[in-house]
DNA sequence: CTGTTAGCGCGTTCAA
DNA sequence: TTGAACGCGCTAACAG
């Protein structure tokens, strides 16, 4: 019987580092060390071992955290998950997560800013060692730092202040070579669409957009609304207006599916008559008719660089100022913006 | 001067009770009392709130998780969520989760039950209140039970043991009812492709299509693969043999791909030539040619279905026998089957 | 209704 | 090298 009478009546409490040593006749901090990989002499390790695994003990996360102050758990913090871009980020992240053995909060704040320091106020109570976060529009870093202190924060998608870690999309830069590419197919009257204009991303993509437009002397012409029942309407009456563009570059894959719906309910084939770019590239992309012309973002990379970053300064390895990190967008050349 | 000289030398750690406590000189169970909404002298709540106010006080998770053996979190463990279907579920669970105040912890398995297993292991390290699981296939209930002791646990979209709650699609019925719409076109040579043939959703699917074959006394035919680079090699092949389906019915969002791509890239035409159906709607469905007829999921209310009693179950409101809870899928008829 | 105190399970001193 | 005792921050039990 490996198990003393007096621990009979514990029977169905989870096992603790106290029944561990009792059972293998040691000292509670020898089990805590073996546990850790700390050397112990090999015949007690081998009593703790067997102790561990009969009982199937396993350190409790909370006490731990609580007595070293690290929770080995980060908070992630994004608009949403439904969509193409954040839920292959989740999965990155995820990935990255665990091999650091290190669990994921999910947390979603729908690009409302009172419900992001919600979400951060509750990473704070759940002590997360580090996050990441896609902020919405007119996120302060003061804000965040007040909400989180003392916590590495890396913003992702998203950019709100020079002294924070931030990993991002070219945005400008992609903005401009989708635009000059449908430029260059001879286009002259080029809209460009997208909800939530106020979005960092998109604010930088429409720079792009017009930073090309002007270098070609074009006027631009934004199509934009704050909801994408909105965006509908616009789209609708700019398609049945005079000033018709004749060409579209859509900044995300909500936007592109925006337009291609409306277009398919009023009837307007898209496949020659309007050639079109987005952002995002998805499994379907290339199925739809016609193939869409995208900017593909480099998500596996992009996350790589958050977690590293993120962890770097978790374990200190990382002082100083703050590295923002912004990586190329590929244009996958199909047959909407009207190559052959 | 709000804060007595003792405390000044705290001042860049985190607040605890005691100096909320000692700053409205109470005790420190006044503050917790306060804290947590038991009644308290109106003068003496006054003098505490405003402590709790400068300090910027906010409750440490773990001390309290530690203390009261719950944690307020959850676990949700799933195959992946770069997929329409469960990246949908993690947005809804989320909400459903916040609402509670809980939040998510999010784990994936990659359909391999040894990661499986260690994610079970991890959430109990983090002492999760509950668990929503997508379980892979070959999963074991006791496996389940030894892994996580104690702990609700609600399958989701899975189904391994009557003795575990569970949630999902009448998949059975889903897929009879795909077939039979896909046979009353006129079709007899209706096969069903998909990939890990051996998931239970699938498996169930599967059951529902050989049901509507043999109740017309017609033969089934399956295409199945354990990749999905097998599946594209295997559909290349049928598709050019002696045996070619009249008509396809696609069990995932992936498969239906996978068909595209493959015969997009052969150059088959699937508009009017191979009637399809598959499962699991999303955007873009309707927009490709021929728009896609599918199976929709009644994502959210499976998601509050599988919440609500992972809650009750927790909060001891249900006890005795698992539920099994099932909901019909909805057959959303676009133009692929061979409607008009 | 309030304050004091013990202990949740762990890691870490400090003596032995 | 090992074990006993303390404390992380909180809440529940108990005493005033």
């Amino acid at each position: 019987m490996d198990v003393p009478s007096k621990d009979v009546a514990r029977i169905n409490r989870r096992p603790t580092v106290i029944d561990v040593a009792r059972m293998a006749k040691v000292g509670a901090s020898t089990v805590s060390r073996f546990l850790r990989g700390v050397k112990v002499k090999p015949e007690i390790a081998e009593r703790v071992a067997h102790a561990v695994k009969t009982l199937r003990y396993q350190p409790d996360g909370m006490a731990r955290a609580l007595r070293i102050g690290r929770t080995n758990t980060i908070g992630i913090v994004l608009p949403k998950v439904s969509n193409v871009f954040f839920s292959q980020s989740v999965q990155v992240i995820e990935e990255e997560a665990r091999q650091r053995n290190c669990a994921v909060i999910l947390l979603t704040h729908q690009d409302r800013i009172g419900q992001q320091m919600d979400q951060l106020s509750t990473l704070r109570r759940y002590r997360v060692d580090g996050v990441i976060i896609a902020a919405t529009a007119g996120t302060a870093a003061e804000d965040v730092w007040s909400a989180l202190p003392g916590v590495p924060i890396v913003a992702f998608d998203s950019h709100f202040s020079p002294e924070v870690d931030s990993v991002l999309l070219r945005n400008r830069d992609a903005g401009r070579l989708a635009t000059d590419h449908l430029i260059r197919h001879g286009h002259t009257k080029v809209a460009c669409v997208t909800g939530k204009p106020q979005v960092y991303s998109f604010e930088q993509r429409i720079s792009g957009y017009k930073d090309a437009m002007d270098a070609k002397k074009l006027n631009p012409h934004l199509i934009t609304a704050l909801d994408y029942e909105q965006l509908r309407f616009l789209l609708a009456a700019t398609i049945r207006g005079k000033n018709r563009p004749t060409a579209l570059l859509s900044l995300s894959d909500f936007a592109t599916l925006t337009i291609l719906t409306t277009f398919s309910e009023l009837g307007i084939k898209l496949a020659d008559a309007l050639p079109l770019i987005g952002f995002d590239d998805f499994g379907f992309a290339a199925l739809v008719d016609p193939p869409l012309t995208v900017i593909r973002q480099p998500i596996e990379k992009m996350v790589r660089y958050a977690m590293n970053t993120l962890f770097r300064r978790i374990e200190g390895d990382l002082e100083g100022k703050a590295h923002q990190i912004m990586l190329p967008g590929d244009l996958i050349c199909r047959r909407s913006c009207g190559c052959v």
